[in-house]
DNA sequence: CACTGATACTTGATTAGTCAAGCAATAGTC
DNA sequence: GACTATTGCTTGACTAATCAAGTATCAGTG
């Protein structure tokens, strides 16, 4: 009846495998009591070039919107694991931080992050791996 | 200072692909007054066997879970794009079906998801795009 | 140096979904 | 053929996000 476009495919594709990966590397995540999107927070701020990043560079990674980031930081903060930080040269911004006990958990829930990966694309070789991402870098 | 395995970058880059998918889709759903969920509904009823699904294959096809299902097609039904079926085999069950109004509907937004498609994956060529579904395939 | 506009955030109101609990109907078992 | 378990669906309570509007600060221009 439907014709359905490769392009469409894809589309339909992406979508149930991201709700699928979903679930399942936040059930990992579960553990360590975070949330994916509170782990990418954490990533992201352990690989920031000093250890800070705005709020808006913070949505803009993780494809989140600024008032969205907000409210995703401020159970973070209350538990310690982030920590808010002035910038000198411009009061609009705040700068966030992981603490000391953001990096420990964050190292920990890493290695989760890290399993529950592995086994989500298990059935990939190594090569179809890097041409997968490849192939997602194209298109971000 | 984190070494990311291949794994990770493709969890990390599926999250970002699937973020700027849905809101390019669903911008271009808007002008039919339907978002991608709601599409992606008519999309399995349209190609169903009978014209007819069960509230749960639907909540299976589209990753969603049964509550939401129920709660999605509640304004769907009002507004006339779908209808309940009765089955008289199994009492449980309510068979959700295409309205005249919705199969036009998904007609016309059919148009415009595969313009949207089209455009957001023009940076693939046709090999790369049927090698990408390949790819999510395997994982499905 | 005042003014206009852009940027960085926060907040209120709303939405789309989840999970857990419940209900009704069917299926399987002894 | 009664009893238990399972299935299909709905509902209440909650959560995570959105958008639109508001506030405060900074940057550029006449």
């Amino acid at each position: 009846m439907s014709e359905i476009t490769p392009a469409m495919n894809l589309v339909f594709n992406v979508t149930s495998l991201h709700a699928r990966m979903l679930k399942r590397i936040d059930q990992g995540l579960s553990v360590h009591g975070i949330s994916f999107t509170e782990f990418m927070v954490m990533h992201y701020l352990n690989n920031a070039s000093n250890g800070t990043m705005r709020r808006i560079d913070l949505a803009d990674s993780i494809s989140l919107s600024a008032s969205g980031v907000t409210r995703l930081l401020m159970p973070m903060q209350k538990i310690g694991l982030i920590q808010k930080e002035v910038n000198p040269r411009d009061a609009r911004v705040s700068l966030v931080k992981l603490t000391k006990t953001g990096k420990k958990i964050y190292a920990d829930s890493a290695v989760s992050f890290e399993y529950a990966a592995g086994v989500m694309t298990q059935k990939l070789s190594a090569t179809q791996l890097v041409e997968f991402i490849k192939l997602t870098d194209v298109l971000l």
